[in-house]
DNA sequence: TTAAAATTAAGTAAAAATACTTAGTTTTGT
DNA sequence: ACAAAACTAAGTATTTTTACTTAATTTTAA
């Protein structure tokens, strides 16, 4: 009975059913929920504590990587395995940077899926093989534009933004509202409203334009 | 031992395997074969004869629907099964003149995955409720170059923007309240609340973040 | 020249955001 | 370990926005 809890989260009903039962078929692994959006992933582990959250990147409300950073941030105990049936490279390293425990290609085999499964699990990583080279080349190209950052003139500000300030910020300027921010960040639409306040009182701003604006300019983000 | 006997065609090992896991649960279905692309599908099909095949419509080499179409054209007693993973509106009406005999959309839960195929399988036809709104869609659309002039009463477009609602969804992702849009634009703000209120029901979202969303994709701007 | 479509804007009830304050908890830095 | 800082979230009053509807003008196209 204590077999890996998992939790699946994927917009493809046919794929999470199919995945279902070839997970149930294995000795030790239950699907405890599942989710078919990322927001609904983030609720339904609220209530479903799982050991792993098998998540598809593309998936619509929230996509895959914003649940995983979410997870990560919230969750010391709970590990992602990323799957990503597409080709998308690019994310990648978002996803790994993200804190993703795991990454599978479209092409992975039932056999290393479960491997890469187990490994989690167990508080190992699981990378497929294509995924180091694309890590390589990311790599390379990463280092050199953040050493160009060093260069670039940043306007200093008189204040400075607490570690929760910036996350929201992040969101504020992806255009969310309070409550959105709130259920991402499992706080109160209360709290949001508060740390949403303060940024705008410290930047001296009264509108989102001006904040964007503010924000963009001082590269707060 | 005569179940229904199904080859598989999609070029996601996960996916298939998952499938797979999934048909061979029930009784009276076997997966005698798969195929991992197009053309690969045609060759497992010279010697395994299935009684469906399920295809993926996104397949490398070749995809699914000319292989529906060359199974239409060889062999009147192998049906096929369109899958499609992605919202691709697009393949609906191709893929049925080719001669499918299902077509599921991604949305497809389990129990509807195995209607459609006992259904397929007996000599029927399976396609998902969804698809029919496509297929009525397609009809009315190809068809309104002659018909549509002389009903009167035609629908609105999904969503057609006047020049008024243009320009103001320009301001509005400025991201301007509209107190400053009203100001800029020398009308009341009662005003450009009414426009900013169709414009999030003709593009049907319920917030800004989705309006700027929504906008981007379809380049209103 | 008309009818249809577009633009304008007020009215209304309900929902949400703003602008604070207070205050309990948690985290942190020394 | 202890205070400061950060995070949380409630309370309250005020202001806005939302989600409509109705309806008066103005513009546009057949």
């Amino acid at each position: 009975m204590n077999g890996i809890k998992v939790v699946l989260a994927d917009d493809h009903a046919l794929v999470r059913d199919g995945i279902k039962a070839l997970l149930e078929d294995q000795a030790g692994i239950d699907v405890i929920a599942e989710a078919s959006d990322g927001k609904e992933a983030l609720q339904v582990i609220k209530t479903n504590k799982p050991d792993v959250l098998i998540v598809d990147i593309r998936m619509p409300e929230m996509n895959g990587i914003e649940v995983v950073k979410n997870i990560t941030a919230n969750y010391n105990d709970i590990k992602t395995l990323v799957l990503s049936m597409h080709d998308s490279e690019e994310y990648v390293v978002q996803s790994i940077q993200s804190g993703a425990d795991g990454y599978l290609l479209k092409g992975a085999s039932k056999e290393e899926f479960l491997k890469a499964l187990n490994k989690i699990a167990s508080g190992g990583k699981y990378f497929t093989g294509d995924v180091s080279a694309i890590i390589m080349n990311n790599f390379v190209n990463g280092a050199s534009a953040a050493s160009l950052k060093q260069n670039a003139e940043v306007k200093q500000l008189p204040f400075k933004l607490t570690k929760r300030e910036k996350q929201i910020l992040g969101l504020v300027l992806e255009l969310k509202n309070n409550k959105d921010i709130a259920e991402e960040l499992n706080i109160s639409k209360r709290t949001a409203e508060v740390h949403r306040f303060n940024l705008m009182k410290k930047l001296e701003v009264s509108n989102l334009k001006e904040l964007t604006e503010k924000a963009k300019a001082y590269q707060l983000v």
